[in-house]
DNA sequence: TGCGCATTGGACCACTTGGTCCTATCATAT
DNA sequence: ATATGATAGGACCAAGTGGTCCAATGCGCA
């Protein structure tokens, strides 16, 4: 992929998750990646509208390195994965010091109800997160009760952690998510089955 | 107040939560409130800006009425009525579809980092609402284990919630949030001291 | 040398945005 | 009778929107 794309591609990444979508204009992505003119953007991409879901599918593959990647570490105890998973949300909220959550979370409140193209996408955002997270309990399910519900469980890490990096975008205030996330991390725990131990922390003392 | 502006403020309302603020112009309003033209909105309200700031504490006042009453109801145990509270979540939501969710959380995620003035009311509004749950988490506090932060709690249910009104809003599908509204429940329920019962449910049985 | 893509730069388009201003009509309360 | 506020309707504004088109340059590769 050439070097201006994928310039511009982080322009408007950088921009919308400022800003929003909406709030977002050709011209101050063509002005925050330093092009010469409109005829200079148009000819990398048809449409805003499609800029806007090559941004999507970006931030997606970026958060999976750093996200999704922690989720399928083969080497640790699923259940001690999943909570570096979400120290590994605290951690990504922190650098932009509290401000613009998930991309996706900003995204999906903006477009779900406006935009289908925006809204199916996202979705599919959202469900692959989920099954990974899926796979992972169902990785652990000898630790955990035998009632727990997979699906639930995962829908419920994801909506706390959204919920929680939004609440913190408002209150400007990063210990809102690090309470959140040590009350989620309370939440799971709760599942785990009586006498059960990580596996992996349990090697290590 | 006159007729005529309660009525611009329910067509704004609904314009603005179904496709945010933003993405509403005041020709849309002007249109859904059946007004003559732009020198009529301009007679009620000064700018879009403060319309918007209407809107939002009208929308307040409309969801204390009923989610906020039942938080206080006297004669109800109080962690009967957190149910009840998280519950009617479930209910407004449900009336619209699965679509749009909390007027709140779709102005938060738009504008909480691009303008400040809607930032700080809606933080009021979300601090109203906290308050208001600590209370009544003081209330039950025989009932809750001595370590149970109220704060922090508190945080947690609005999180949980918004997180998961917006899910379902992605998803289009309500079992969604009725899934994490149980299991919310049952985080809640996780906080309750051994051997407590709640007060009023006891004396219906 | 020439082909094709990248880049530059600007004119231009129809349309929408929030907002102002002006005039005129109508009802109501003083 | 008169002032006040609601209603109506339209002209107008500067600025911005996404998008098109064109002409002229680079620039490397065959």
């Amino acid at each position: 992929m050439s070097d201006r794309r994928t310039q511009i591609l982080d322009a408007a990444a950088t921009l919308i998750s400022e800003r929003g979508f909406t709030s977002t204009s050709v011209d101050d992505v063509i002005k925050g990646a330093k092009l010469s003119g409109k005829s200079h953007f148009y000819h990398y991409f048809k449409s805003k509208e499609e800029l806007g879901y090559e941004v999507l599918n970006r931030q997606f593959e970026r958060f999976a390195e750093r996200g999704l990647a922690i989720l399928r570490e083969p080497m640790i105890d699923p259940l001690e994965r999943l909570n570096l998973f979400i120290d590994a949300v605290v951690a990504l909220q922190s650098e932009s010091g509290g401000r613009r959550g998930s991309p996706f979370g900003n995204l999906a409140a903006e477009l779900a109800d406006a935009h289908e193209g925006f809204r199916v996408r996202i979705e599919a955002v959202f469900e692959r997160w989920a099954s990974q997270i899926r796979s992972l309990l169902w990785e652990a399910r000898p630790q955990l009760h035998d009632d727990v519900d997979a699906v639930r469980l995962s829908r419920f890490i994801i909506a706390a952690l959204e919920g929680a990096v939004l609440m913190t975008r408002v209150k400007r205030d990063l210990s809102v998510l690090e309470g959140i996330a040590a009350d989620l991390k309370r939440f799971i725990a709760m599942h785990i089955r009586d006498g059960a131990v990580m596996q992996h922390s349990r090697n290590l003392e």
